[in-house]
DNA sequence: TTAGGGTTAG
């Protein structure tokens, strides 16, 4: 190396690969150029791509009085590769070392805080953005609307969109995304609306977002909207959209259109991959769930991760396939030495428990226990709900007042304790339950119903009456109703809550707000199959008169509650009543 | 004598 710019072309040669860079550096040294802070400046760039971040560090050291270029190389590099702590403390940094942040330096840091979720320190960042006059930088603005929505702060992430006097596309975007990723669908669909009013045009990420707020409140015609203007306008169906438009049919109930998307999408990759098996999981289609996962094993597809063992696992669940999902299981560790989280300790005991061996899964937790894992109520909520299904009470008993102490705020602890106690014949501890909610002031969560009719979507919730239809509707169910009664429908009592009187139960239960929703999609569309979603499980007496509905009405009714799907047409259930 | 940003899926 006898030149500057051939050492230079060395390390461009190195790349992000640490054994090469080394190599390189240490080449630079012998031959006097290791003090070169053009070249240690592109070293450590290239370091830290190669995800090298002790190295990164360590040369970083070595450069005395680093200037403001090497500064914002660094911070750009870790910010870009993931090392949100390395980012911070290099801000810091360069702050003590009086070195002047540029508004490229503050998207970098604005971005890693966001990684964190670190709102104190963004909020410090965002303070100095404005004292060092870059408050009105529309890339840094953009910045700081995805830090507060990522912080959870939506009403910081608006103000600062509402405030910046020059919107960009990336900016709508990241105020949709992140009302779509706080929950806040329906908002997150209107300002998609204001963005178009506003005359700017919509772009995949726009659409990913978009397609994820339909799926999350069931918007099935501004989901497929969207589709077909992708298709028109000839957008490039990329991975990550294609992966939004698999859950979207998805979680509307249309798992066919899913695949079919599926089968189109030219790119794919796990995160496709375990969209469409979790498709297939949600549904109740273990077998496919299976299947598809098998093939993407044989078919060189890609590598599966712990999403998609989520995924099989939970699919083998909720079909009952039991040993399919012990072997799934054992590949997970044996064949991907990936370690179980307690997402699958959940899915196996949920899939043991449902599958009736309870022993099993109780000797699963232990297991756990054994080897100190075992502190996830998550695990003990599954293996109670196993208790209630298999009506094996005491030891319900048990792990519900275990759940109560690990979490008292948790009303649905409470409830299943409840239930359970009125199960098992024991009025007394019902009204013990019931009296410490009371006192606790605890409250079961508000069920709500979501249906779309003609591309409008009308909420219900229990005993609505808010509609204007509401008289009809009442009416309609009635007779839907009394003709289920007629054909051997009785009224589940025991599903809801054990602190109503006997005639107050029956009447909570025919106005539960799936039933009322479910009425208001039959009476207002003919002959096509409707579809509800629930923001709760659907309770066990709305999953047994939906079963009559759909033969006394002749139709096919698809719900979709927090967890899975249920189809139910000519008397019975999808989910074969196991879930 | 070395670069360049903010948004998106399971």
């Amino acid at each position: 190396m006898t030149t500057n710019s051939a050492a230079y072309e060395a390390i461009v040669r190195a790349g992000p690969r640490l054994n090469q860079l080394q190599q390189v550096h240490a080449h630079l040294i012998l031959t006097g150029y290791g003090r070169s802070r053009s070249l240690l400046t592109k070293l450590i760039t290239l370091a830290c791509s190669a995800r090298a971040i002790a190295y990164t560090r360590l040369l970083f050291l070595s450069v005395p009085f680093p200037d403001d270029f090497l500064f914002n190389s660094v911070i750009k590099s870790t910010s870009k590769l993931r090392f949100p702590f390395d980012c911070i403390s290099y801000y810091r940094r360069m702050l003590s070392s009086n070195v002047s942040p540029t508004n490229y330096t503050f998207t970098s840091v604005i971005k890693s805080c966001a990684d964190l979720s670190a709102l104190r320190i963004g909020i410090g960042v965002h303070c100095h953005v404005v004292v060092s006059g870059f408050g009105l930088d529309t890339y840094v603005q953009a910045a700081l609307v995805t830090f507060y929505s990522k912080c959870g702060d939506m009403r910081a992430a608006r103000q600062v969109f509402d405030r910046m006097p020059e919107k960009s596309v990336v900016a709508w975007n990241s105020l949709v995304s992140g009302l779509e990723q706080n929950g806040l669908a329906e908002e997150a669909i209107q300002v998609f609306y204001r963005m178009r009013d506003s005359g700017f045009e919509p772009d995949s990420a726009t659409f990913v977002s978009v397609l994820s707020a339909c799926a999350q409140t069931g918007a099935i015609s501004l989901g497929s909207w969207v589709y077909q203007y992708i298709v028109c306008e000839g957008l490039d169906l990329n991975v990550k959209l294609g992966t939004a438009l698999i859950n979207l049919y998805s979680r509307c109930g249309d798992v066919g259109k899913a695949r079919e998307v599926f089968d189109k999408m030219k790119e794919t990759n796990v995160a496709a991959w375990t969209a469409m098996i979790s498709a297939y999981g949600t549904h109740g289609y273990g077998k496919q769930a299976v299947d598809l996962f098998d093939k993407m094993e044989d078919d060189y597809g890609p590598i599966p991760n712990n999403v998609t063992f989520v995924a099989v696992l939970s699919a083998c669940a909720h079909a009952g396939l039991v040993e399919e999902g012990r072997m799934v299981y054992k590949r997970m560790t044996e064949s991907y030495g990936l370690i179980p989280g307690v997402e699958h300790h959940v899915c196996m005991v949920d899939m043991l428990g449902r599958a009736g061996f309870l022993e099993e899964a109780y000797r699963f937790i232990h297991q756990l226990d054994a080897t100190g894992k075992a502190t996830a109520p998550a695990l003990w909520t599954a293996m109670l709900g196993a208790c209630k299904m298999h009506r094996n009470y005491d030891l319900g008993i048990e792990i519900a007042e275990r759940l109560i102490v690990l979490e008292p705020e948790n009303p649905g602890h409470h409830v299943m304790l409840s239930n359970i106690y009125a199960l098992s014949g024991k009025p007394d501890e019902v009204s013990h339950v019931r009296d410490g909610m009371m006192r606790n002031n605890l409250r079961k969560q508000v069920g709500y119903s979501i249906i779309e009719v003609k591309n409008k979507t009308y909420l219900f919730s229990m005993g609505d009456e808010s509609h204007q239809e509401t008289g009809e509707i009442y009416w309609y169910l009635e007779t839907l109703m009394r003709r289920c009664k007629e054909i051997g429908y009785a009224p589940v009592s025991e599903a809801v809550m054990h602190q109503v009187e006997e005639e107050e139960k029956e009447y909570a239960l025919r106005y539960h707000s799936e039933k009322l929703a479910v009425a208001f999609g039959l009476l207002k569309t003919v002959d096509v199959a409707i579809t509800v979603v629930k923001n709760l499980r659907i309770c066990e007496d709305c999953h047994s008169a939906f079963k009559y509905i759909s033969v006394v009405s002749n139709r096919q009714i698809i719900v979709r509650d927090k967890l899975r799907f249920h189809h139910f047409q000519n008397g019975s259930c999808s989910c074969m009543d196991y879930w």
